[in-house]
DNA sequence: AAGGTGACCGGCC
DNA sequence: TGGCCGGCCACCT
């Protein structure tokens, strides 16, 4: 976590992210030790935009919210690569979110 | 080198 | 009850 640059942990714990599970950008920030920078998550989360090993489709905010949808390609992408792993998007919100949510700090 | 920005979160009015 | 504001840390120009 020190040696590796910030970016390479967020994209880390991204990748751990189950398939069919979503977290948030506190969840990964706590995990990574920055809670209170959960802002730089997002900022990973926008150079891992053009990475394809790092699914932020899977990374939304704590409201449960597609924020980034419009980031990832300006359409329903990241909602059609949620409801293609089983998860129930209704207005750019994800349904069920606590039992899809996924707390890397539990798991890693 | 310094300033500005950002897919957030939490608290306060 | 909901909306506004500040804070935080790293990357980019």
């Amino acid at each position: 976590m020190a040696d590796v640059n910030f970016f390479e942990c967020v994209y880390a714990v991204v990748r751990q992210i189950p398939y069919g599970r979503v977290t948030s950008f506190g969840a990964i920030a706590k995990a990574l030790g920055t809670a209170r920078s959960a802002r730089m998550v997002g900022w990973a989360m926008n150079a891992s935009h053009k990475l394809e090993d790092v699914p932020a489709h899977r990374v939304v905010n704590r409201n449960g919210l597609l924020t980034g949808k419009l980031h990832f390609d300006g359409t329903n992408l990241m909602q059609q690569l949620l409801e293609n792993e089983g998860i129930k998007i209704i207005d750019n919100q994800v349904q069920d979110f606590d039992t899809v949510f996924w707390r890397p700090e539990v798991q890693i």
